[in-house]
DNA sequence: AAAAAGTCTATCTTTTTTATAGAGTTTATG
DNA sequence: CATAAACTCTATAAAAAAGATAGACTTTTT
């Protein structure tokens, strides 16, 4: 069971952090009906209650989502949709947003393959590229990527 | 032997790609030397010989290498470092660029969680990000990576 | 003929990703 | 207060990908 199916997938964002965002838009978009399952999110979105689960949880330990136990329990927004920046929910699942370690602003890590990180050419143009790829994540929010207008 | 060393590297390019830009950036500023052997480049870069080989073969099947066996023989350019975009290179070795399977050109593959694609917020958002990368990977090349200067 | 150097294919190991299991805890409510 | 609903926590397993290696083969030079 191949999910990505014959293409050749490699630095996209995991299905961790796919899921999140439908996760969160889900929430978004039923945020006026209380808590809402785990189960019912899974189900809708497609995903697996007991990977889900545990995206949930970090979401909640990030202090981006607040849940309640037992009967009518479930999980809820603890932000406004506005407040949520993609790039929170990128770090937080999969780490780096960079295309190499040596330039990535929180997950740094020196390159071993060059010399000096100064004069490499390499650096300045996926420095280049991580402030492109910011300016947007950092800058669209949980609201930009919601299907329906929901109240701020 | 966890050559990431506790950071959180998803997204990022391969090793593979990383090793293919400093293979070729020696290439280039050697290139009045005539044919580089295998064996000098993984010195020089400080890369698994044998991983190498394999790398420098992808190249050369793709046309941007050319070789030479026997005493004397090598590795050596086929194009001018200008004539190289960096995206071409990271297709060729890491396959899509782009955060999402739904918004990539070259390899794309729908998704399956979100109902669809075509009033997906989270599409849109991603296709910017790709676009933005793009501009700077398919315009930057070889050339632009390079310490010294090399004649075009 | 011998040595140098790339070619090819296969396999192995490690790491990461994805997914699952199951016992535990909290809360609402009849 | 018993029960069921629902999240919590930790561990583990399965699958895929990345990284690395081995060795026999071919071509070329001298």
């Amino acid at each position: 069971m191949n999910i990505w199916e014959g293409c050749k997938p490699f630095n996209m964002l995991s299905k961790k952090t796919q899921y999140a965002f439908h996760a969160l838009i889900h929430l978004a978009e039923n945020a006026d009906k209380g808590p809402v399952l785990i189960s019912e999110i899974a189900q809708e979105k497609n995903i697996s209650i007991k990977f889900l689960e545990n995206i949930l949880l970090e979401l909640k330990n990030a202090g981006i989502l607040g849940s309640k136990k037992g009967k009518g329990g479930g999980y809820y927004l603890l932000k406004t949709p506005k407040e949520i920046p993609l790039a929170r929910i990128i770090r937080l699942l999969d780490g780096a947003i960079a295309l190499l370690p040596c330039v990535s602003l929180n997950y740094y890590e020196k390159c071993d393959n060059c010399r000096d990180e100064a004069v490499c050419g390499l650096h300045d143009v996926m420095s280049k590229v991580r402030d492109a790829t910011l300016k947007l994540l950092e800058n669209k929010t949980l609201k930009d990527i919601l299907t329906k207008n929901v109240a701020i």
